[in-house]
RNA sequence: CGGGAUGUAGCGUAGCCCGGUUAUCGCGCCUGGUUUGGGACCAGGAGGUCGCAAGUUCGAAUCUUGCCAUCCCGACCA
């Protein structure tokens, strides 16, 4: 059909792109590497975006929106940090366009109109948050900050995938300023799990929390968390950072604070962030060749019923039923979907919902009616059965969590299923080409050797899991020793 | 940014090598009818800057050059 996809097994990649056009959630733009959201992937955006803004704001975080345009000279401030960005940047040079004289009808960048200084287009905005910081903060009465934005950067990628890499995407960056380290150290960790709760209970993804080695680390970091999913296809994908930032910006604004005895000191920072990349994680972590599986915690739409009928009189017989089903569900907070257009029959609605994901489909013809059932199809069994009308909107709610419950379960069976231990290089080796996952093994904790494991493998240190246990061992590598093990993956 | 491939109606495509009436077919779309429990059927119909721009030619979807976008490989990717 017109619909299909390609298989994971045929092309796991060509099944991403194929799915991510296919069930409407994004579209190609004609700016290379830019993606159109379209309003099913927004909704589902929106959902995720509304869960983690009320995260933030129950853990005292507050929204603000600081300018798209960087200055230059303001973004170089932070040395490590502006190297770090600096091949990815886009960069406003002039502020005029006019008509070209030699060519009718078009137009030309007017050289008169360019800037004394050029502005460089957000890739992240600690920059011009600490030049703002600088006028806010005088004395420990007036920290912490806990500021969060919502907002689009851009960061000039050479090869872009939908939703995983894009030239421009949506995100929110977190950005906090504290009096002291341990306790930016300890916002730094807060929002670590915050988004790890966001993720595994919401999303139905479960991760790992970690800390990134030296050569992973945010440029201008001193510390770098993160959480690391686990793909389908055994590639690991960074689903969100926080980052300790020491006095790193503070000291490249003089951003300075009198504690109570009076002394002056830098202040502490954190910076945290998740973007749109999510949707990729959950796409890869759940769908299948039939197409996306969202968990209903935030799918858009959590059910849809799909009448069945013969003739105007029957129909109007199973839309009084259906819609006495759905205000019992509304009422109950469930998102649900009525289609009872009339240009598709009921087989194409079918795989055209389970093509988009949604959780629940209800079936229902005057078959059903009288015999005062529906037919009840799961999205992540696949299983139907006969469900009584008697309490069905009870029935759906709960359904409804234990989907979400059985996705996470799935995802986390497959995920502790595919962390494997190697101990020699041929191991290492072995489990990377023929298994996939993560591979935990021991290190020597030079960014020499990490390097050189990249370049022979591909693969790269995801984190240092927080719940590492002390090990002692030898390096897959060097042989050199070691006391911890870490986890391998080759990554998205 | 380097190497390779692709671009013809909303989608998938034939035609291109070897230039020549009105650009092929399927799906989708529109109208009417019959249908409706896993991607319906019949009849009629609409829809095209052949990615964009130059060039060669009497004539370009077809040949040449440049550009744009997408895919794959590489480099790069806090």
């Amino acid at each position: 059909m017109a619909k299909e996809l390609t298989s994971r097994a045929a092309d796991y990649s060509q099944w991403y792109n194929d799915l991510v056009i296919k069930s409407g959630l994004a579209d190609h733009s004609a700016v290379r590497g830019c993606m159109v959201i379209k309003p099913y992937g927004f909704a589902l955006w929106e959902n995720m975006r509304d869960q983690l803004d009320r995260m933030f704001k129950e853990t005292g975080h507050v929204n603000a929106y600081f300018p798209l345009f960087v200055p230059k000279s303001l973004f170089e401030a932070e040395e490590k940090n502006a190297e770090g960005f600096a091949k990815e940047c886009a960069v406003v040079t002039h502020y005029r366009l006019k008509n070209d004289p030699d060519n009718k009808g078009k137009l030309i960048v007017d050289p008169e109109a360019k800037l004394e200084e050029e502005l460089v287009i957000r890739p992240t905005s600690e920059a011009i948050i600490w030049n703002t910081y600088k006028n806010w903060i005088q004395s420990y009465r007036d920290l912490p900050i806990l500021v969060n934005q919502w907002a689009n950067v851009v960061r000039w990628e050479m090869r872009t995938r939908l939703f995983l890499r894009t030239a421009e995407f949506l995100w929110q960056e977190g950005h906090t300023a504290h009096a002291t380290k341990e306790e930016a150290v300890e916002e730094t960790i807060k929002m670590l799990h915050v988004y790890a709760d966001f993720v595994e209970q919401y999303m139905a993804v479960p991760v790992i929390k970690g800390v990134k080695t030296a050569n992973e680390r945010f440029a201008g970091a001193e510390d770098t968390y993160c959480i690391e999913a686990l793909m389908q296809d055994g590639k690991a994908l960074q689903a969100g950072t926080s980052h300790f930032l020491g006095q790193n910006f503070a000291k490249a604004f003089d951003v300075k604070f009198s504690d109570k005895s009076n002394q002056l000191d830098y202040v502490w920072a954190t910076s945290w962030g998740v973007s749109t990349r999510l949707i990729g994680a959950l796409i890869m972590a759940h769908s299948d060749d039939e197409g996306l599986m969202l968990p209903p915690r935030i799918a858009p739409i959590q059910v849809v019923i799909v009448p069945v009928y013969k003739g105007e009189d029957s129909k109007a017989v199973i839309d009084e039923k259906a819609n006495s089903i759905i205000s019992k569900l509304k009422a109950l907070g469930v998102r649900v979907k009525y289609d009872n257009s009339d240009n598709s029959r009921p087989g194409w609605k079918f795989a055209e919902y389970e093509l988009k994901g949604v959780p629940v489909r209800i079936a229902m013809g005057l078959r059903d009616i009288e015999n005062n059932v529906v037919e009840l199809a799961r999205r992540d069994t696949k299983e139907k059965s006969s469900v009584s009308l008697d309490g069905i909107d009870i029935y759906v709610h709960q359904l409804l969590e234990i989907i979400q419950q059985n996705m996470f379960n799935k995802a986390k069976t497959f995920q502790q299923a595919n962390i494997t231990k190697a101990d020699t290089w041929d191991e290492f080796v072995q489990i990377l080409d023929e298994k996939a996952g993560f591979v935990s093994a021991h290190w020597d904790g030079t960014p020499e050797t990490e390097e050189k494991i990249k370049e022979q493998t591909k693969a790269t240190i995801r984190c240092i899991p927080l719940d590492n246990q002390p090990e002692m061992g030898v390096c897959v590598l060097t042989g050199k020793p070691s006391t911890q093990r870490v986890l391998f993956a080759r990554a998205y």
